[in-house]
DNA sequence: ATAGATGCAAAGGGTTTGCACTTGA
DNA sequence: TCAAGTGCAAACCCTTTGCATCTAT
């Protein structure tokens, strides 16, 4: 991650501008925009440096392909409206995760996802 | 799903002695114990079906290949060994997940994934 | 006997890698 | 200049599919 190349400059730019997080081949797509002889394996190549810097956050749903956003959020959770489907950042998390893991193992990193209706999709009673 | 053969009765037998859920890979190999020509083709076919007749339930983790558990068990959760790729079944639940979720939501599901290292995979002390 | 089930191998889809060429510094 | 970075294609891994063979009923 020495140089700034154009296809880095356009990967970067794409997923700067993007409002929702983006796959391997969204990225592609967006930015041939920029480099149109951009290939795959220079998305790949790139998005695993810049995940590993920290720039990029892996967003990864159970049974979904891998997406990626800039990071720069702090530690939050998911819920998902099985109504509208729209997945909503949620703040904080449980008080006693560590109390759950058996003993002998040790958690590193946890990951929640909460289903259920959003506020906006309940009906007015 | 209309025969009952030794293929099949390996597969199932498999599932219902694992204590965590399985890969399709981990179905091959323990079922090979007992039929050994099984193909992966067949595993594939197998748990497909028996997943559509709800006798397995799909476990599926975020950025992890798909696996599976026989369904009916009690609710829980589990724990991703980063080390040797393990997924095992954790039972119990945080005690105060409602209270993460903002006023308004109604959550109706959750689902929750640890990660880190698992006890036979840690170094003797 | 015969349709369902299997095993093998080939085909798909997504991701990674090897290698010669290109290019930023 | 010259090593980091790139594009292409091949290699991989996991899963599905085509097809000839096998087998439970």
């Amino acid at each position: 991650m020495q140089r700034d190349t154009a296809q880095r400059r356009a990967i970067r730019q794409v997923l700067l501008e993007a409002k929702r997080p983006l796959s391997p081949q969204e990225i592609l797509a967006g930015a041939r925009a920029l480099t149109p002889n951009l290939g795959i394996a220079t998305v790949y190549r790139t998005i695993k440096e810049l995940a590993g810097t920290g720039w990029l956050a892996p967003v990864e749903l159970p049974g979904e392909a891998q997406r990626f956003e800039v990071a720069g959020k702090s530690h939050h959770h998911h819920f998902s409206c099985r109504v509208c489907g729209r997945v909503y950042q949620m703040d904080g998390c449980p008080a006693d995760l560590e109390r759950l893991v058996p003993a002998g193992f040790s958690m590193e990193a946890h990951e929640i996802f909460f289903y259920g209706v959003c506020g906006p999709c309940h009906p007015k009673r």
